[in-house]
DNA sequence: GCCCCATTCCGGAAAATTTGCGGCCGGGCA
DNA sequence: TGCCCGGCCGCAAATTTTCCGGAATGGGGC
């Protein structure tokens, strides 16, 4: 992990299409090396996939969701967890410090969407309290994953 | 943008390298019907990007935290804006409902990094007020795209 | 019904890229 | 000095992408 494992990480963060070639030409290696390093690079975790940034919008996901959430006391932390992990449309679910529990981020269709979601979990009986905020507008955002 | 379409963004989502053959026998089509869907994908936008997912303890940054802002009234919103989409650090940053205006979520490399960057925040003379929450676990958590 | 146009598909050839070697070089070490 | 190992290079084979022309398909207009 030196810093061209990181120039060529950054590179591919950007344009994972790039050419070996093309990388080889930007940290100065051969095709062969950058190839190489790339394959090591894959094998200890540090690039995890590589994936299309695909535009929410464009398959009928305008809405972005910030949920807080506080679990029910007698709320099964793991089946919430893998719940939430198996859901496509959460595109982020972290445990955070602060008064709530975790915090769920989602992308969905409509304000009606966002409802179900909540009844869903409210139905589930995971949570005892919520709290949701929607985005108005984005100015940085991560790559979208659509999972169907 | 039909059935074909969407499979295809959910099948690069989930693995850009795909060749077009691989995509072409998931969905019943010849590589070259698959590239020129491809090509359109990327023309109308509906694919932004293709991008390397980081680990991001991998380079350094395992620190994830969200920063709730109140903008000062006199803040220029624009400026604010263009800084964080210019910070490589920042990993998302919505305009959201609720009592705070801006939602900012950002990478680090250790809790002092954490603290320079509110320190930043307040130096700019952009926030009346902010409140910081950090991730203790993650359960779901999209591509992360280093920007070095 | 018929023609025309646009769109999307296909097969195949050419170009580009990836992959899989063997070999070379330089640093660490006994 | 001599050996070993990691990392690099160039080259050739295999795979993939790209780029055509031409064939189906599905409306619209007359």
């Amino acid at each position: 992990m030196d810093d061209i494992d990181r120039k060529i990480a950054a590179l591919l963060s950007d344009d994972a299409r790039a050419s070996l070639a093309q990388i080889g030409a930007a940290v100065g290696l051969s095709t062969s090396a950058v190839n190489d390093r790339l394959r090591r690079l894959i094998e200890r975790g540090v690039i995890r996939r590589m994936s299309a940034d695909i535009a929410p919008e464009a398959v009928g996901l305008p809405v972005t969701g910030f949920v807080w959430v506080a679990l029910a006391p007698a709320a099964d932390e793991g089946a919430f967890r893998a719940a939430m992990a198996q859901l496509p449309r959460v595109t982020a679910c972290h445990h955070v410090t602060g008064p709530w529990s975790y915090l769920v981020q989602i992308r969905a269709a409509s304000l009606d969407a966002v409802e179900d979601f909540l009844s869903e979990l409210k139905s589930g009986g995971w949570i005892a309290r919520s709290e949701t905020m929607l985005a108005l507008s984005t100015v940085v955002e991560p790559p979208f994953r659509y999972r169907g």
